[in-house]
DNA sequence: CCTTCACTTGAACAACTATTCAACTGTGTA
DNA sequence: TACACAGTTGAATAGTTGTTCAAGTGAAGG
């Protein structure tokens, strides 16, 4: 059920980002456009898991998820936590996960229906 | 207010897409990855727009505008409409527009907060 | 027709990025 | 101490991408 009309304000915010606003927004989609650093990021938001159980699940080499965990990391949009040897890697906070999720759920649904 | 449960469903569907899913999925969030076509894609968003405006809006050449959506459009997320000799871009349609404005307000207000 | 306006397109280039491989750090265990 | 386990990090590379410039369309006006 798409929504048609917004505040003004959410409008106005929205279609008239400076260079640098734009910049931070931009900044968090570029992380997620590209499918494996999406894919880790989805899975970590969905809950807290150790690099290698990512590597495994994901089917990608260890060194691959460590790299595009340190991007996600610097981004903040997920946070390590060690247990033991291993390295757990979760979505830094509710709104991350919130939002992550939301908008992958979201997409999903519309690009089921586009092609 | 974050959201912190979900239905199973929807956390299956998000934590397990297959490479292919991951691969569209991140097609969009790449196009929305780029500074100046964040802008070009929201302003478009928000209404209907001519190139030449867009361009002088966000003081860039009608080139580079012209370039970018290029790809939003192949991608489905803007549509043309000629007007006489003027192109108008705006969202593809109501789902389109609601995704682009609401992520982009969702994201905007957290990452004010955020640093 | 010729010109101007509004845009599109292609080539070219510098800058960036995803991935791999090898070497390295730190943690637990025998 | 020595060894395996779990990750990290740096270099190297092949591929991609944003931007600019110049040339090319197509529509409206004179």
């Amino acid at each position: 059920m798409p929504q048609t009309t917004w505040t003004p304000e959410a409008l106005a915010r929205v279609s008239s980002l400076t260079r640098d606003q734009a910049t931070v927004l931009a900044e968090v989609f570029r992380l997620l456009g590209d499918p494996s650093r999406l894919r880790i990021a989805l899975l970590c938001a969905a809950g807290a898991r150790a690099v290698t159980d990512i590597a495994e699940q994901l089917d990608m080499s260890v060194s691959l998820v460590s790299h595009h965990l340190r991007l996600l990391r610097a981004a903040r949009l997920v946070r390590p936590e060690r247990q033991g040897r291993q390295v757990f890697y979760s979505a830094t906070d509710d709104n991350v996960r919130c939002v992550l999720i939301d908008m992958a759920d979201h997409m999903f649904e519309w690009g089921e229906q586009d092609e």
